[in-house]
DNA sequence: AACTATTTATAAGA
DNA sequence: TTCTTATAAATAGTT
């Protein structure tokens, strides 16, 4: 177009076809931009050159996204779309599924029975008989469960107590016993420990102040007491 | 560019825009190909004019969706991306909220009770005798409301009974009853038709045939016979 | 849609 | 790459 008239066709020698790629990509991303402002248009431009460089106009008003999408809309495009509307639709009967199981939970709890028929009310209250027989027993099979566990605990203080008393009674028969150091290990002592005992060590040493040894004799109160600190 | 140079900027008369936009378009274009037989580039044009309508210039050597993708690509492309992290969270949240609902529903039903705690089982267990305590209160209501309808429509049906037996009474003693055409209204006869009485037409019909008079004396299958008729 | 005076783009050279 | 510049191409305003 200047010093001679071209012929449109590829330019063989690579860095004169470089050098007319980065001019003409000017003028025609001036173009478009005049374009855009002239015409109050949209316009987008993405170029690939031939050593797969990457370059793009965009008008201002808009973005790459926008021009994409709507150019897809207009052709009914489906470039992108089969996946969102999958998507769409997942969501759409996820959201279903829980509506439907939370008004399946309201009925069990006894709210929106109106649009159900007598036998309907019918097998669900039967179910829900059955559901609360289940949920008792398992309740009921929780306490023993604690109880018993509580009782092997009190079972074991019960066999520490008897221990400390028979140690005590050593130490009252023989005078010499009280003066050596005491600092030392008292689960040894003990018979077991149930497990490391992490407890009991501070209640061994709350229960072992001398003006109060009549408190492991009591069995009822002692008991009780026993169960609480125990539970904490 | 010709007769007079212009400034960059929007051209407020509609029909010049219009003008100005289809012949730079074309230029646009124009130079596009240009640009692609030259320098063996690949161009992607899409344009959204003023009047929202749309155009594109795509090299021949390569199609819109695949200048998208590379620019994506190119990109690390965050274009729709998001879009479909912001979907697939939902996804995600929905999956978990239904599979908490279900195990909600389980749970009530009696089922996978192990990981509740004494106090959780005597809870659930209160919540569900509470909604046994509903749902029967609803069944009975609805059991009660049952024949409370049925008990209404027999009501009715003996109403339409005495009053047919009252005619025919009425018929015996003046022979020449029998001898009108009798192809009349059989509701004025009846006493109350119960909101336009779609089908008792019908049975009246039925039951009119004169070789079955006795039919109307026997109560007990009569009547239930009549019910069934009516619940159909 | 065609014309054309003029502006703008740009090929080739520096 | 950028500048220069002769020349081709694009196009604004007109018909």
């Amino acid at each position: 177009m200047a010093r001679g008239k071209i012929q449109i066709k590829r330019i063989e020698n690579q860095t004169n076809r470089q050098v007319t790629y980065s001019k003409r990509r000017n003028g025609l991303f001036k173009k478009a931009h005049e374009l855009t402002v002239l015409c109050d248009a949209k316009v987008s431009i993405i170029m690939v050159s031939s050593t797969h460089k990457l370059h793009e106009y965009i008008s201002p008003s808009t973005n790459t996204k926008q021009i994409i999408d709507q150019y897809q809309k207009a052709l009914g495009a489906d470039l992108w779309n089969s996946h969102y509307e999958k998507m769409q639709e997942q969501l759409k009967k996820l959201k279903d599924v829980n509506r439907n199981l939370r008004k399946e939970i309201r009925q069990r709890m006894g709210e929106c029975l109106n649009e159900l028929s007598y036998d309907q009310l019918a097998n669900l209250s039967e179910e829900v008989d059955n559901s609360l027989k289940n949920i008792r027993e398992r309740k009921f099979k929780v306490l023993g469960n604690q109880i018993e566990t509580h009782k092997k605990k009190l079972r074991n203080v019960e066999e520490i107590h008897r221990n400390l008393l028979l140690e005590m009674d050593a130490r009252q028969e023989d005078p010499h016993y009280g003066l050596v150091d005491n600092g030392g290990d008292y689960n040894s002592v003990v018979g077991f420990t149930n497990g490391g005992g992490v407890g009991h060590p501070r209640i061994l040493a709350l229960r072992l102040q001398p003006n109060q040894p009549n408190l492991y004799t009591t069995t009822g109160a002692s008991d009780l007491t026993t169960f609480h600190l125990l539970d904490q």
